[in-house]
DNA sequence: TAAAAATACTCCATAGGTATTTTAT
DNA sequence: ATAAAATACCTATGGAGTATTTTTA
């Protein structure tokens, strides 16, 4: 293998045409520096230069292979710049997974802030339920993911969990039932048919929805089940419905929908950030920092903004 | 600056996962392995492989990192075959000039030939006259070119020239001319409007013309001139009047024109290569080889084909 | 004669070797 | 107890230095 020091000793007499000089843009003296030319053109099988004692030229094989030379050079140069970018998380890759509910309020903040500060970091999005999300990171796949807040103690011991925001659920009702933006009662919302994502799909959700129901002495009438937000308020704008949503979901205006806060204390919805504790890819290190503003308490109920 | 022997040790390491088993690999032992793989952790700062007693795994970093070192590697690699590739002429680029009147013969053979061994040399084509071309030759300029046979000793002592193709010059007649293929009197010609390049664009080929028609007694009536052989053709076929060209331009059918042999003894248009004797390209040397190749004297008056 | 590359030699930094220790399973 | 990596120490190759010679414009 050729030493790349060899290479540059090529590339920087090619530049000068004096050894001279050349020697000492490499801080080195004449002398080794012609030795060094001599040995790549005996391992070369050709000259690279023509010395004419007066001055010193390339020989057309010289001219033909320095391109090659340079980029090879440009490229191992390039590998410790690339390290430290690597190491400080400014580049690379980071493997996010995140509910559905996250869609209009967490994640596009996350993801934005975080693409502001690390724009050369590729971001793979994928969605999933929490308890997937879970088992996946478990199992070494990906490095963060958005979930529903975990009951309590309910995480395992290699994960960690940071709470992002809390908003509260609200109801999109069909247009049709008029009471503008009136809060909507309990004891209304007992009785209508409800448009909820199967529980296999969302179980965070779909209990914290039939827990309030049944707070209020009701079971939840499920009259449609969908697994995507925006399906489950196309299905209540077309009057199937109602549903409790996510209150960033007042970012998904659709006509024959309407959405009314509930009347009384309304179920607050926790999404939060897990990842491996022990986890050491750097771009994990940024995010979290990242997220970590992101997270201020005096954000919780602020406006959001999709 | 790495060195490339460091980069190494990484990515053999990186796939055996096994300090012993990549040592042996690499054709040394395990202790400067581990040594060396150290010097590069500190060197960047952050360790690439995670040590687990009974098991060697690449971290998130090191495996980022990876795939940059492994291009770099792949660059330095392959450096000394493309050196030998460029050494031997395998490899590179060719400057070719050409006289106009070789499109149809000269040029087409040769550049199949040397294409068809020497398929990775870019061959750079340009058009221009015999003097143009030695000028350009001894100004440094082009490797070589195809040019009119030069008076004997009429070469600069820099250049060195081979033969390569010598035709007869045949004549192109409007068809309207009747008298069907049969060979063309001196005496008709002469009395015929002639159509020629220009004696700038072509000297030597505008000479050899003329001298033909002075040697039987006439003068060249110049009823058209045309810089390019096809447009010298057209002109024919338009009727405007008839040209002398070299027998391989009977591979240039028109409709309107005919190609007719010259009664007697007919002008010889002798085309051959001429280049730098110094010139040390290693691309002219394969050229060089199919060049005499392809002047085999018994080629001389053979068919040519297109 | 002078400028510049080549040659002759000397030295030392470091890559790699051998022997041994440490550590986790 | 054993496999595997780390540590300690030694050796020698070769890259770079100094001094000098060669060469030609």
């Amino acid at each position: 293998m050729i030493e790349p020091r060899r290479l540059r000793h090529f590339a920087v007499l090619a530049e000068t045409l004096h050894f001279g000089r050349a020697a000492e843009r490499l801080g080195m003296t004449q002398p080794p520096l012609s030795q060094s030319i001599q040995a790549l053109e005996a391992e070369l099988g050709a000259p690279l230069f023509q010395r004419t004692r007066r001055s010193v030229a390339l020989t057309p094989f010289g001219e033909s292979w320095l391109p090659h030379v340079r980029a090879a050079l440009a490229a191992v140069e390039a590998l410790p710049e690339a390290a430290r970018r690597l190491r400080d998380g400014e580049a690379g890759r980071l493997a996010l997974s995140f509910i559905g509910t996250a869609v209009y309020s967490a994640l596009p903040r996350l993801v934005q802030a975080y693409a502001a500060r690390f724009p050369d970091v590729e971001i793979a999005l994928t969605e999933a339920t929490s308890d997937v999300q879970i088992s996946a990171l478990l199992a070494g796949e990906g490095h963060a993911g958005l979930i529903v807040a975990p009951p309590s103690g309910g995480l395992p011991k290699a994960l960690d969990y940071l709470p992002l925001l809390s908003e509260p659920l609200v109801a999109a009702v069909p247009e049709a039932w008029g009471d503008g933006d009136r809060p909507l009662a309990p004891e209304a919302a007992i009785k209508a048919p409800l448009i909820l994502f199967p529980r296999p799909a969302a179980p965070a959700f779909h209990d914290l929805v039939t827990g309030w129901l049944r707070a209020h002495g009701g079971e939840a009438k499920v009259a449609q089940e969908a697994t995507q937000m925006q399906t489950i308020v196309s299905l209540v704008s077309a009057g199937l419905g109602f549903a409790l949503v996510p209150a960033s979901l007042r970012n998904l205006a659709r006509t024959g929908a309407r959405y009314r806060d509930l009347r009384g204390a309304a179920p607050i919805l926790e999404t939060g950030l897990v990842w491996r504790r022990a986890e050491t890819a750097p771009t994990l290190r940024g995010f979290l920092e990242v997220a970590r503003e992101a997270a201020q308490p005096s954000g919780v109920k602020e406006k959001l903004k999709p």
